[in-house]
RNA sequence: GGAGGGUUGCCCGAGUGGCCAAAGGGAGCAGACUGUAAAUCUGCCGGCUAUGCCUACGUUGGUUCGAAUCCAACACCCUCCA
């Protein structure tokens, strides 16, 4: 094992919070003493399946704990998920059935792993001990909290003060979330920012159950695709998928490469530093290279490569490149262009009507704005009459948008 | 249990009988300019081949020639009192 200082050093990079110092250092340096590595939670609610780059960066931090040596617990909160968090955005987040759990459970663990490393991971999930756990046991936990404490928590005083709704399972969840710490007796809690709350319930939680308090860390949220520099300071709304303004783990490798490029020149360091494997110098180096005038869109290459290689493969990560290249740059036609095949009445099909028959847009409403703005371009050439009609047993080349171009062949059929 | 206030489109938010598919803002989309990004300007932004029709202002019913607007019941949320 590593030193203290030099674990400490990997340990900090990029955390937002760390509760407390002197204790981390204390345990480390025991568990370098007596050889065993330390016990790091980190928990997730496998509520939704749709997993992005967001969560990624502390998935990032558990792999830097486990490259040190130490022992990382996957939390599935499949009981807690049930419950439902009390949701950044205040609202009530759906509670969902066990099955539901388990499938989005199953996609989380999936993904952890292309950074993770499954060997050194146990997986645990808190419906072990809190679907039996006994209403005298819940009394007690809820003993330890007062109602003012739980106020504390920003959304929740602030759902308090505008007049909206908390519901009272909603206080239960962070001393469930707290409860797993004691279950599992937890030398670390990881988390985002968001969480900190929660982290801090676990670590007062803890010992009234005669255990060590926990170290919480937090990682930072990882801000959208949409985000601005402004004043150098970054501004923008987290990623997620409800702002659509997010990277999916599991999005084809073009996706993930043209949105990455669509990030704003300066934010995509941001990126960088949260989640690329680069070392500090190297990004350092970027950001200077940039200054004296290299090409911000090389830079967002690199980081959008290297994005590709982790979650397909490095032949995806170059495919993705050329076609970007040649599809948004050189204005060409991407390879594998799925057809669809649409039926009419008549002797001829209405454009607008053909883009929504065959999905590309919503509505013939909306495929008729896109044609009227210049939006829709049938065999490489821009539609400007709102009117066209396609023939009959012809097969035609139809792109639709500009920032998300889709393309489709459009057979109308006889 | 009692009293009062509230519920409008993706979000915020105006609208208190016809001029309301519903102001304004945000988000989003398209065009121009670009680099694929930003900034700026322009246009669009419920559905339907439509000078019209359908659906929509918490739900259901009612009043009226006509309802987001008035009435009733219900649901949900908030505040105060118990």
């Amino acid at each position: 094992m590593l030193p203290v200082a030099e674990q400490l050093a990997v340990i900090t990079r990029g955390v937002v919070d760390l509760h407390v110092r002197s204790e981390l250092e204390a345990r480390l340096e025991e568990s370098i003493k007596t050889g065993k590595p330390l016990r790091v939670k980190a928990g997730f609610d496998p509520t939704r399946p749709d997993l992005h780059i967001g969560h990624a960066v502390l998935m990032a931090k558990m792999r830097q704990f486990q490259d040190l040596g130490h022992h990382i617990i996957l939390l599935v909160g499949e009981f807690t998920a049930m419950v439902g968090d009390p949701t950044g955005k205040n609202e009530l987040r759906p509670r969902l059935s066990r099955e539901e759990v388990r499938a989005a459970a199953k996609t989380y663990t999936d993904q952890a792993f292309k950074i993770l490393d499954p060997s050194k991971t146990e997986i645990r999930s808190n419906a072990e001990w809190l679907d039996e756990m006994k209403l005298v046991k819940v009394v007690e936990l809820m003993a330890t909290m007062t109602v003012s404490r739980m106020l504390e928590r920003k959304d929740f005083a602030q759902r308090y003060a505008e007049g909206r709704p908390i519901y009272q399972h909603e206080f239960l969840y962070p001393l469930l979330q707290g409860y797993d710490s004691v279950e599992l007796n937890c030398d670390i809690e990881l988390g985002g920012t968001d969480q900190l709350f929660n982290l801090l319930v676990g670590r007062d939680l803890m010992p009234r159950y005669g255990l060590r308090p926990q170290i919480v860390i937090t990682t930072p949220l990882l801000e959208g695709t949409d985000a601005r520099i402004e004043n150098g300071v970054i501004v923008g709304k987290k990623m997620s998928k409800s702002a659509d303004n997010y990277i999916g783990l599991t999005e084809p490798p073009i996706d993930m490469f043209r949105k990455v490029m669509q990030i704003d020149d300066d934010v995509i360091f941001r990126y960088f530093e949260l989640l690329s494997s680069r070392s500090t110098q190297e990004i350092e180096e970027l950001k200077r290279e940039k200054a004296e005038g290299r090409d911000p869109r090389e830079i967002k290459a690199l980081f959008a490569r290297e994005l590709v290689t982790r979650f397909h493969d490095e032949a995806a990560a170059i495919a993705a490149e050329n076609e970007f290249k040649q599809v948004y740059s050189g204005h060409a036609v991407p390879q594998d262009v799925e057809e669809v095949t649409v039926t009419t009445e008549g002797p001829t099909l209405w454009i607008a009507k053909a883009l929504s028959s065959a999905g590309l847009v919503k509505s013939t409403g909306e495929g008729k704005r896109l044609v009227e703005q210049g939006g829709v371009e049938v065999d490489q050439t821009r539609v400007t009459d709102a009117n066209l009609q396609l023939e009959r047993g012809k097969r035609y080349l139809v792109r639709v948008g500009s920032k998300n171009r889709r393309f489709k062949y459009i057979y109308v059929a006889p």
